[in-house]
DNA sequence: ATATTTGCAAAGTGTTTGCACGTAA
DNA sequence: TTACGTGCAAACACTTTGCAAATAT
């Protein structure tokens, strides 16, 4: 565990966070000055393995890392027109298993659910 | 209408398909050589504009053309060794309604869902 | 004739990597 | 000391764009 780890770890804090790579070098570097580019694309990647970290990939543009990955996964709300991600609890979606041939043969780890719209802010204007 | 884009709306031809926009070239290749990369893009990006097909960001690596845009939408299996790409019909999926304040105010346009997990070749390799 | 589309190449954005140096264990 | 992490710059992958020539309407 190196200061430029615990800076960009740090930099991850706080729940219904979804920050780009250039915002999490931004401020680890409030934290440590000097920390590259370069190693927070490297640590986001290992965090990312090791599942600390979710990345998250719905839009254009660059990804986007989301630090709540609890036991209990949630989901998102994307603005199609300014790119904001909210968070949605997954009590407000049904049972999302997947049966018979829908399954095609896959062993499913997983399933994410993307709800998109147009937010309050990007309406008015 | 151009000979390009029919060439491309042609490459784009069947179900279940999700096609990269190298694939898309080379298929639109085979009908009129001389296509470029770039016209191929920006055709892409019309039709989708149009909402004649879907781009599809689901892992890293280029974009992927989804023709299969009915009424009806569909949704996704991903296998994330191999990135391979499967349709899961909606009537699979349980009822998706966004309720109270999971809304956070947005006027929900759309709903995608993607299940991910290992496909049965991978399993076995 | 006019506006649009094409193709090329260059530029732009997002991400990874090679390598010399520095640091943790 | 020995392996690993860092920082820089260069390379890479994907996509968009400026512009002159060609084409559609």
């Amino acid at each position: 565990m190196t200061p430029q780890r615990r800076a960009v770890a740090e930099a991850l804090d706080g729940d219904h966070v979804h920050l780009t790579v250039e915002e999490v070098h931004r401020r680890a570097r409030a934290t440590l000055p000097e920390v590259s580019l370069a190693t927070v694309y490297n640590t986001l990647n290992e965090m990312v393995l090791m599942g600390e970290i979710a990345e998250v990939r719905h839009a254009p543009g660059p990804s986007r890392y989301d630090p709540n990955v609890g036991p209990v996964p949630h989901h998102h709300l994307l603005c199609t027109a300014c790119g904001a991600l909210f968070d949605v609890e997954p009590s407000g979606v049904g049972s999302l298993a997947l049966v018979g041939d829908q399954r095609h043969g896959f062993d499913i780890a997983g399933v994410q659910v993307v709800f998109s719209g147009t937010c309050a802010t990007c309406r008015v204007a």
